[in-house]
DNA sequence: CCGGATCATAACGTATACAATAGGGAGTCG
DNA sequence: CGACTCCCTATTGTATACGTTATGATCCGG
């Protein structure tokens, strides 16, 4: 029974600190800390998919009870980073295949027709926002620090979705962004990452240059290589369960 | 000061019945029947915005305590239909300008790009359905149960959503169309329903044609329409707070 | 008579305690 | 020797109690 909950509690106790672990109660700005921290977790994937999350052991990492745990835990359950099952506690979900296409027929759907509002306007500081991003990104890739390239990348989407001015879709993307991590948790290549070339410093200076249906078709294009290079083999009646079993740390 | 509040506790306690007020207490089956009473109170209009939501008071209707009112008002907070205020409690959200514009957008967006994958999609069965869901809506309409046809549109919205297939877009969808049904209730005609015309069912005569196009400018316009007829007048930095205190049941 | 400060109350935020349930393990029977 | 059943434990679901804080009223001073 250690085998598979051991991965979840190892990664969880690798980093164990709070934001503040002081004895000071200000209010809920505690608990909206440790929502960042667990969903920061499940993006880097140091909580991989299928992890447990005890109630006891989150409320003893981070100093609160479980009431303020519970709450984390609805809430992530709602952006469906993490699944509720009724009497067995939560865990980081393990998006199916159908969900992923889901998912990423929504970012295309969303994130390109919002290339055409970001393009028409964004400031200078925004591109030099965008592009320090960028290279941030490319330097964690280089330097093989895929938890930090994986964290930018998806800072960088929902950056750019929330330059369109539209805070509702750039929500939305923000939540189709943490979704995609996990989904290339589950099926993307070990050493491949989604967004390995300079696409995203190609896409700042297209947008930039004032081409709003150029940044749509170039994002286009690389949502498209991002799904495209993941492993999804259509298998749904099989014995999909098994096989991530048996390699678990793969 | 009892003015305002007093529209939200009669409203509440209009309608003080639960759907199983049994000693038995399965699981959280029963707090997402208190979710659903709740959310349905609000796209009703029977909750309007602003009218306060103490967690006491929901507490005591429901025959349940304050743990399980706090999680479906956190989660109603997540779906943006009431806002938290740290210490003061919850109130159906009052949409603002913006995020009126941007709720529209983002209906404009997703539901007419939804509307191919329907076409192709669609079945007689599906068909049937919708035509049902449309002629009760405008039935509703004619007997001025206003309430009703609130509800029996947004539900034929979000029905069309999810045969496109894709869930995720489709609850984005649900979530749309329920502060879409705030932003009617605060800034929409108080005779002049939203879809008033025979829009949906010429909307599902295009889609059982299989005319995707026609059926997403359709919806183009519809949505269009919808919002050109709220009573937008562009003033945020004005004092539209006190307008709506000092005409609370305008 | 008006403005400000203090205090009381009421509501939320958090923690703790109790209860119910599902899963696992051991023991036993076929 | 295998499979089934019963019990035990671990973990979540719910309720209650306490602390904190904001609001509103009252009282005092100018």
């Amino acid at each position: 029974m250690s085998s598979s909950r051991q991965t979840a509690e190892t990664t969880l106790s690798d980093r164990q600190q709070v934001t503040s672990p002081g004895p000071k109660k200000p209010g809920d700005k505690g608990l909206d800390a440790i929502y960042r921290a667990v969903s920061e977790a499940i993006v880097e994937h140091r909580l991989k998919p299928g992890a447990r999350l005890r109630e006891d052991a989150l409320a003893d990492v981070f100093g609160v009870s479980r009431t303020g745990i519970r709450k984390v835990l609805h809430r992530l359950a709602l952006e469906q980073l993490v699944t509720l099952t009724p009497r067995r506690g939560a865990s980081v979900t393990r998006p199916s295949v159908d969900e992923a296409k889901d998912v990423f027929d929504a970012r295309l759907l969303v994130e390109c027709a919002l290339m055409e509002s970001v393009a028409e306007r964004i400031t200078e500081a925004d591109v030099q926002d965008l592009r320090e991003m960028a290279r941030r990104e490319q330097e964690a890739l280089r330097k093989r620090e895929q938890r930090a390239a994986i964290k930018f990348s998806a800072s960088f989407h929902v950056r750019l979705a929330e330059l369109s001015g539209n805070n509702t879709l750039a929500g939305f993307v923000s939540q189709l962004c943490s979704r995609s991590s996990l989904i290339l948790a589950v099926y993307g290549h070990a050493g491949h990452l989604g967004c390995e070339c300079h696409d995203h410093e190609s896409l700042v200076e297209l947008l930039a240059a004032g081409d709003g249906k150029g940044a749509a078709s170039f994002m286009e294009r690389h949502l498209k290589s991002i799904e495209a290079s993941l492993s999804i083999f259509e298998e749904p009646e099989e014995t999909p369960d098994l096989r991530d079993i048996f390699a678990v740390n793969a």
